[in-house]
DNA sequence: TTTTTTGTTCTTTATTTGGAGAACTAACCG
DNA sequence: CGGTTAGTTCTCCAAATAAAGAACAAAAAA
């Protein structure tokens, strides 16, 4: 079993995944992954250790690992999947995260191109907002190399 | 009536929000700002064109408005409120949803300190991914300054 | 060959949600 | 005063979601 802090922490991740439209379970197994020290499960173990169906885990995991989150690997001799999330990966999951923001100018572009010009700082606030959001776009890979020496 | 054009763009607009976590009317009614030539709508208009009940639109709008996406403004001798995006206040906006990814570091950190050393890789990349969520909050105002700069 | 492990898929069910519609309210209007 | 405007609030209902549970399947073990 795992102790207070860590359950706490699982649910209160498992909210926060929630909040940004993730389903319950999802964002539950995303915390379990988090706090185990193993940092990784099998199907089984999460199972017991979040109280829940296992088609609801197979459901949740098949998701999770569509979107990339988590992946799994084997054991020699063994069939069990041990899951872990692809935290190598934070790099390419933050920058797609950081464009998303920015494809809201995809939409703001056809809206400008909809539009006439009986509001023209209305449209101006628009212009503004989709030169931002390339300006954005562009400097995520500059913002990742400054980061990374930085850090060195 | 809205041309076919403006009908899609409001619906492509509150997917897009629906996605991110709004109730459908809310994203429909931020679309519908976004389209209509005013740029601002009353109650009864949005009740109209988008063909919903007033307990509906009396609902979203209040928590557009909580939420600071819109703002209503009134007309001398008129009762009616004509409510609008607030869009001249974009550059919060946007600041505070690039602040909102950083705050995973919130939990992250407090898996942290839950986790013993069993894997120290796994760490590491946890606090890579901290690192660069606190670098970012850091770096949010100068990217506007810069953002500022490039456009004047 | 039968049983066990490791899941998946299908059907059912409880809960949540989003919105409809009617009743209500407060301000103004004639 | 009664009616109209501009919303709000309450009760109800339909649809969507999330998960339970049982049946199923494929591979390995006994």
């Amino acid at each position: 079993m795992l102790n207070e802090n860590k359950l706490e922490l699982i649910e209160r991740i498992g909210v926060f995944h929630e909040q940004r439209g993730m389903q319950p379970l999802m964002g539950r197994i995303f915390g379990l992954l988090l706090v185990l020290e193993e940092a990784e499960a099998t199907f089984d173990e999460i199972v017991d250790y979040l109280n829940v169906s296992k088609s609801a885990v197979s459901n949740a995991l098949n998701i999770l690992q569509l979107q990339g989150h988590i992946a799994y690997k084997t054991k020699p001799g063994e069939r069990k999947r041990y899951f872990f999330l692809t935290m190598d990966k934070w790099e390419e999951a933050m920058e797609k995260e950081l464009c998303d923001i920015s494809q809201v100018s995809s939409f703001m572009k056809d809206v400008l191109k909809e539009r006439g010009n009986e509001k023209p700082e209305f449209n101006h606030h628009l212009q503004d907002l989709c030169n931002f959001m390339e300006f954005l776009k562009n400097k995520v890979p500059a913002l990742f190399k400054e980061f990374r020496k930085s850090q060195s």
